[in-house]
RNA sequence: UCCUCCAUAGCUCAAUGGUAGAGCGACCGGCUGUUAACCGGUAGGUUCUAGGUUCGAGUCCUAGUGGGGGAGCCA
């Protein structure tokens, strides 16, 4: 068919207005395809006024068909550049109305000619005068996706597929927007973007169970000399076939000096120890990327693999920390309304009635900071005038659940940052607090939660021990090898300095922002326990 | 890992242990500058898998697989 020239010539690669350089497109290829423009300039009657001649590439969403003038059907079409469709108005004198116009079902990939005109309730469409079709789709009847809602668990099983509907094409362009913006934000800020290494070769990260990084032949493994036929489990963490009688009996350890980096190697839980080293030099720095957990973990907020945000300053306290998650969570906020204001308002009205009032309710107050001393007598007070828990109330226990969600949704309505944790259910690097801060009873350390409604923990971050006494007390009362944090002990030995830190795990940040209930649905492909399929 | 609910047409869901149904979608036709279009018709099923109870199982029992929600762990 002539019409699949244009698209299989790999020569027309982008609307106009985004292309590379000058220099990536030739003077052939502009003259070849001035008309094409996205369907988000084609909407705008600013960019493009009506009688604009243009070309249209995307996807058909619906078409609807009508039998006036001999033949009429309007097709809405979208290339995903913004929320909404633009109509293409197909009359019966096309040549291939007939054949091919009227026979387009959703998602079909279509090239429409035409100008510009204004539809009689307002807004621009496209007087179609050709339109060629790119790509069939076979079999619409067993097609996946239907022009009507879809449950996100069945739209899960089709994740391939899912960014086409305007749900899912909504959250990829928030997401798009959030992940610019906090780069954004950051860089106006004076903070380094420091790439934190994926793969880490030290096992005290102490952030969960780790995902194993090796080249072993797990069918056979090295043994250690001299360890053969013993029953010594210790450092054999694989989880081999055993007592299968085809492989050693478990009890000779690996030997991983054989192995890719001559001992055991894991994916990042995080990039905060790393990132400490670049701050000690760089005074403001942060990573963003990709971090690994092998919980068997299996909820609506958690993810195998999941993107977390870490900045981390020098010279700063938990103070200055809470105030930059606050001004950080503000700043996503003004900016995903500001700038993906199509996207908002349609999570507004169909995912999260009120979403647009929370998040500008979130923007306006400041948050509320609270210690956890002060945050377990609220929940003491609230119990004794009847409300009930599930677990109990005690200092010196982690909050659940439910009373993080007691204290952001029922009992302050906002964002609660709550401070200074008792020192024994938090991690060693955390700062260890005066005694009888905030009248605690016990040993606190400075660790700040970010609790808001809805999602739960969206940041947790702390001050860091920067004293080195203090760091080896943690590390020996929480018996973790010391040998392994050699690098890191070192910060604190050589020109150590007050500093502190937090993870915002990103995707949080999206369920936050646009309403949506399912981590798995606000990241294009999710991992988590027996879901790797796409 | 624990608790709990679910699995029937392309999708969302009905069906007292007794002939497998509807809406939407698809296809065909009608009507209309339509826009969650509307009206009529047609096609579409190994009721998740494997056993079991029963004269008879979509329905009851056992096991498995897949999925949802909650909890723990955390971001």
């Amino acid at each position: 068919m002539e019409t699949t020239a244009r698209g299989v010539s790999g020569r027309t690669l982008r609307p106009r207005g985004v292309r590379l350089t000058p220099s990536a497109a030739t003077i052939a290829e502009q003259e070849f395809d001035m008309a094409w423009i996205s369907v988000r300039d084609a909407l705008a009657p600013s960019k493009t006024p009506v009688g604009t001649e243009v070309t249209i590439k995307g996807w058909v969403r619906t078409r609807r068909d009508s039998k006036a003038e001999g033949g009429l059907s309007f097709v809405h079409i979208h290339d995903g550049t913004c929320f909404d469709p633009i109509q293409a108005v197909c009359k019966g004198d096309l040549r291939n109305y007939g054949s091919e116009v009227a026979k387009l079902t959703t998602h079909c990939a279509v090239e429409v000619d035409g100008a510009i005109v204004q539809n009689p309730k307002g807004g621009n469409e496209v007087a179609a005068k050709a339109v060629r079709v790119i790509g069939w789709v076979e079999d619409p009847d067993h097609y996946p996706i239907q022009p009507k809602p879809h449950s996100f668990e069945y739209l899960r099983e089709q994740m391939h597929l899912r960014v086409r509907t305007n749900t899912f094409g909504a959250v990829a362009r928030v997401r798009h927007t959030l992940s610019m913006a906090m780069h954004r934000f950051f860089d106006q800020h004076g903070f380094f973007y420091v790439h934190t290494p994926i793969i880490t070769a030290s096992d005290c990260e102490g952030a969960g169970q780790m995902f194993r990084v090796s080249t072993l032949d797990m069918c056979n493994l090295p043994r250690r000399a001299g360890d053969e036929g013993s029953l010594k489990t210790h450092g054999d963490k694989l989880p081999g076939p055993a007592g299968t009688g085809a492989h050693p009996p478990h009890g000779a350890a690996i030997d991983f000096s054989k192995d890719f980096f001559g001992k055991e190697a894991h994916l990042t839980v995080s990039g905060q120890l790393n990132v400490e080293t670049y701050c000690m030099a760089l005074s403001r720095v942060y990573t963003f990327g990709p971090t690994f957990r092998a919980e068997n973990s299996n909820t609506s907020r958690h993810l195998a693999e999941f993107w977390m945000i870490e900045p981390e300053i020098a010279f700063a306290s938990l103070i200055d920390d809470a105030r930059l998650a606050e001004d950080f969570i503000k700043f996503m906020i003004q900016t995903v309304l500001a700038e993906r204001a199509d996207d908002m308002k349609f999570f507004d009205e169909r995912i999260e009635k009120g979403l647009l009032a929370r998040l500008k309710d979130v923007m306006d107050k400041p948050f509320r900071h609270l210690p956890y001393t002060e945050a377990i007598k609220v929940l003491e007070q609230a119990i004794a005038k009847g409300q009930k828990f599930e677990y109990p109330v005690k200092w010196g226990t982690d909050l659940q659940s439910e009373h993080e969600k007691y204290l952001t949704e029922q009992h302050f309505k906002q964002p609660v940052v709550l401070m200074n944790y008792p020192k024994q259910i938090k991690a060693f690097y955390m700062r260890e607090n005066d005694p009888g801060t905030d009248g605690a009873p016990g040993a606190t350390v400075a660790a700040m939660d970010v609790l808001v409604p809805a999602v739960g923990e969206i940041i947790g971050g702390s001050q860091r021990e920067e004293r080195l006494d203090r760091l080896d007390g943690r590390i020996d009362e929480m018996g973790l090898p010391k040998r392994e944090y050699w690098w890191y002990r070192d910060l604190r030995r050589y020109g150590t300095v007050p500093h502190a830190g937090f993870g915002l795990g990103f995707e949080r940040a999206m369920m936050f922002l646009t309403g949506m209930q399912n981590v798995r649905d606000v990241i294009p492909f999710p991992r988590a326990p027996g879901q790797a399929e796409f």
